[in-house]
RNA sequence: GCUGGCGUGGCUCAGUUGGCAGAGCGGUUGAUUCGUAAUCAACAGGCCGGGGGUUCGAGUCCCCCCGCCAGCUCCA
């Protein structure tokens, strides 16, 4: 590796950036630099690219504005960011900016010099620079590592781990993305600092096709199409709380009755427990003290009582309504359950994140002895679900929180049941410490949507803490009372959520068996509506969604207007199809597909919404 | 909730230094009856997010509130 830019660097040191006298220097320079032509994995490459970007954008804010304290800057997916601390608020105009002072440090072709320092030199050194943050970082490190190193760039120099490239003139496609405010080591009490985004990549074509798809993502962005395809709405009047539309239910209502036919089939019955119920009931559940910053309150004939927020003490009500026996079990209770949750004002997304969803939940009601079994039917099931959707998908287990109920011995074997499950499936899984829900631990199945953002959906939650609340019991084969074990969980997980993700999923273009309209009758010209009438009665007959475009416009105009609205089949209607009983199909996608008979059409999308293909 | 940005017909957006609220698309009506992604014309449509203030005069300037957007934190 060539080093002759890090010699000259040495003379090229700002005099307040000099490294303190008797400070030992390791000027293997480019040690941990890599070169772009090592032959690295292309991923490494680029979080290296990214890492050096970030760094380089920090050095600009710097030469900017002098003043600035910054905070931390990691590479994260398709990126990096940096925080920063300063007086100055950032505006987009101050990216190009940014970016061109970016250019500058790039043409500079400075060498990037790796150094380590002991803790107590770089303390002096940031504390000389008034890098706060830095400090604050330093004494943390200061326990475990007495070496640690620092990257240097020209005058720039920061705490890090490395790896980095050789020199700045090696970044050449980047692109800073947005601003917005994060927490000092994400902590709501901590300083709020500035977030700079951006992306960088090894070659101009990738980058392009990355913004490329960014807009693509954005375009199929669920709130966009939820307004173009008329399938919801969220009116200032109920900010969270969303309106769905006539097409909108469609969606709905098939996802409900494709549900409905897959819990029949498995043993699951329905049930429907309210929305209301007395206080006393979320206080015995731990809800009241778990939950209540997220949960309504509302007085009835002056008694309190609060909007559900989960469904699961309502299944406990209806579960204690009688006496079970172990031969009941496994007893599965569904409930597609409407609950309010009081969501922060700044997290509302769409359908994606509301404060009023229905969740398909279920409680599951079981021996000890058959947690295993149970759990592992249960991952099947939501297995089967995504399938019909062509989801990806990545599964979590979720531990012990601290906001908690129920002795750790408890917690000890419910987690342990969960991941003896999830093994047994052999399932690839991330920890996720700390993270269960406060009655018991979970397994979340996260989909990944258009724009590589994860939401969880599914989960499975392993309970002991409730039915001992709600003192549940059953009746052994020994005529002994015992304490059952109670699953809950969700497949689609709340089906505002998932409509949402759907949409994005699908970019408006439903599978036929979810489209809200299957068929657009086209008729060419008045002459011919009344074939169409035909035409669609016959079809509606078989419990397929039909409209007729009646208007006095062109047919190409029709076309175009079912194409923007995503509709799977458009039937063209003249002269010629109705002499010989015929339509003309065009489908979204694939275009004009010549003349069918309706009895061949019908036998044909029939056949489509059934087998759900998409 | 926090930081920053943004709110003008249904949608996308113009609107000089404060001086009569506009366009395109969509809608309605009329004409046109058409063969695989936009026919023509006319008309209607706005408490310029809401409330205070400054001013002879506010869409425009100031303050408060509401909502939306990008994130952070939190979550189905």
């Amino acid at each position: 590796m060539e080093k002759e830019g890090c010699k000259n660097s040495q003379f090229g040191w700002n005099r307040e950036y000099l490294v303190p006298l008797g400070m030992r220097v390791f000027l293997f320079i480019c040690k941990g630099a890599i070169s772009l032509s090592t032959n690295l994995k292309t991923k490494n490459q680029e979080e290296i690219l990214r890492h050096t970007t970030a760094h380089i954008m920090a050095q600009a804010v710097l030469r900017l504005w002098p003043d600035t304290k910054i905070a931390i800057g990691p590479v994260i997916k398709n990126g990096f960011y940096y925080d920063f601390d300063l007086e100055h608020r950032f505006t987009p105009e101050d990216l190009q900016l940014i970016e061109a002072e970016m250019e500058k440090i790039i043409a500079e072709k400075q060498p990037i010099i790796r150094q380590e320092i002991t803790n107590r030199d770089a303390v002096e050194m940031f504390a000389r620079q008034n890098q706060d943050y830095k400090l604050e970082l330093l004494e943390e490190l200061e326990e475990g590592e007495e070496k640690i190193s620092v990257y240097r760039q020209g005058e720039f120099v920061d705490l890090c781990r490395g790896p980095h490239l050789e020199n700045t003139g090696q970044v050449r496609h980047f692109k800073l993305q947005n601003i917005a405010g994060a927490y000092w080591r994400g902590d709501p009490r901590r300083p709020m600092l500035q977030r700079i985004y951006g992306t960088a990549f090894l070659s101009k074509k990738d980058l392009k096709a990355h913004l490329r798809r960014l807009e693509e993502a954005a375009k199929r962005d669920h709130r966009l199409l939820g307004r173009e395809l008329d399938l919801f709405s969220i009116q200032e009047e109920g900010p969270g709380f969303p309106f769905f539309h006539p097409k909108g239910m469609i969606i709905r209502n098939e996802l409900e009755k494709f549900w409905r036919q897959e819990h029949r089939q498995r043993g699951y019955q329905e049930i429907k427990t309210p929305i209301l119920l007395r206080r006393d009931l979320w206080h015995r559940s731990g809800h009241w003290d778990h939950f209540r910053d997220n949960m309504y309150f509302s007085q009835i004939d002056e008694e309190d009582y609060a909007i559900k927020p989960m469904n699961c003490p309502g299944a406990l009500l209806l579960y204690k309504r009688k006496l079970h026996s172990y031969r009941d079990f496994p007893l599965r209770l569904a409930e597609m359950g409407l609950v309010h949750r009081h969501e922060l004002s700044g997290t509302l997304h769409g359908l994606m994140r509301v404060r009023a969803f229905t969740q398909d939940d279920a409680h599951i009601f079981i021996l000890p002895s058959q947690i295993q079994d149970e759990i592992g039917k249960v991952i099947d099931f939501v297995d089967d679900v995504y399938k019909v959707f062509g989801f990806k998908y990545h599964v979590e287990l979720s531990t012990k929180p601290e906001n908690a109920i129920g002795d750790d011995a408890v917690w000890e074997q419910a987690t342990e049941a969960l991941q003896l499950a999830l093994e047994t499936k052999g399932l690839d899984y991330a920890l996720n410490e700390g993270d269960g829900a406060f009655y018991g631990p979970k397994i979340d199945f996260h989909l990944e949507d258009s724009l590589e953002r994860t939401w969880q959906c599914a989960t499975i939650q392993l309970d002991f803490a409730m039915p001992e609340r709600f003192d549940l019991i059953y009746i052994d084969q020994d005529d002994r009372r015992q304490r059952p074990v109670m699953i809950h969980r969700v497949l689609y997980g709340a089906l505002e959520r998932f409509i949402g993700i759907l949409i994005e999923h699908y970019g408006g273009a439903f599978p036929t068996w979810l489209a809200p309209v299957q068929v657009q009758l086209i008729p060419i010209g008045d002459d011919y509506l009344p074939y169409a009438e035909k035409v669609a009665a016959s079809l509606s007959a078989q419990d397929l969604r039909v409209e007729i475009d009646r208007r006095a416009e062109k047919m190409g105009k029709k076309i175009r207007e079912a194409q923007l609205q995503q509709i799977p089949y458009m039937l063209i209607v003249g002269g010629r199809e109705e002499e010989k009983g015929q339509v003309a199909v065009r489908h979204r996608r694939e275009g004009d597909l010549g003349v069918l008979s309706l009895a061949e059409f019908t036998a044909k999308i029939k056949e489509e919404v059934d087998l759900k293909k998409y």
